[in-house]
DNA sequence: CTTCATGGTATCGTTTAGGATACTATACCA
DNA sequence: TGGTATAGTATCCTAAACGATACCATGAAG
């Protein structure tokens, strides 16, 4: 890690990217508790290796607390630390970006159909 | 994609992960125009293949733009378009949050030094 | 004594990101 | 005629992310 400004952009996304971090945040900022079971149904495609992965790098970083019930079956839940919901309104700005971005782009592209039928629309 | 929240903040995170993307931005933020070669030379470990491959991707994301002067030896300038300037708030705000944690991180490697240190303070 | 549920690991294969290196086109300059 | 600079491509390779599948420990219920 280096000490440019960039480096701290690079440090935050280190957390909040990977295939399934994106969704198992959202989860647990709309759940506020689940089980490990619960997660895995709420996120239809992931396997249990990849839930597993990815919610100990979350623990690791303090975003997600883990709380283990000593019975049997096992019972785990998963939540956010309070440090971790400071993570909610950045989520948000991240979102707010990504919602304009898709508007934007279809924005583009209409512009673009527009220009190539107007040099096509002799057909 | 789906219509979950969670997939805008996928679609906006998929503009600014890479390894080399939150460094290009920042370079193109910092220094408004570059051209490649002075792109590459900021950047001293990126190859000149990935960063080409970066700067199409954010081409195509109207993200930044591309001016092509026809003279031999090419010149060519990069730049952020008005509309990547807006991930600046994005980018700062995700910046922010990465400071942040890295004092959080060290504050608790400190906690967690301090109670092993108490349990193991007989040396 | 078997079965079931839960929350995992372990192992292996595939797919993707990224890196190293060589090559190219062009016009000017010596 | 050959070297130089710029902004790339093309090809091949490695490493990391991700996925499929099988396995495991526990104790209660039947």
């Amino acid at each position: 890690m280096e000490e440019t400004p960039s480096c701290r952009v690079e440090t935050a996304l280190e957390i909040l990217t990977g295939k399934w971090k994106p969704s198992i945040l959202l989860e647990l900022i709309t759940h506020d508790t689940l089980r490990f079971s619960e997660l895995k149904r709420n996120l239809p495609n992931i396997t249990q290796k990849m839930l597993t992965a990815q919610l100990r790098e979350l623990e690791l970083n303090d975003i997600v607390h883990r709380e283990i019930y000593q019975v049997v079956p096992p019972r785990v839940e998963y939540s956010l630390t309070d440090y971790g919901k400071t993570l909610i309104p950045v989520l948000n700005a991240i979102n707010a970006w990504g919602e304009k971005h898709v508007e934007h782009l279809a924005q583009k592209d209409r512009l673009q159909d527009a220009t190539s039928s107007s040099t096509s629309d002799s057909f």
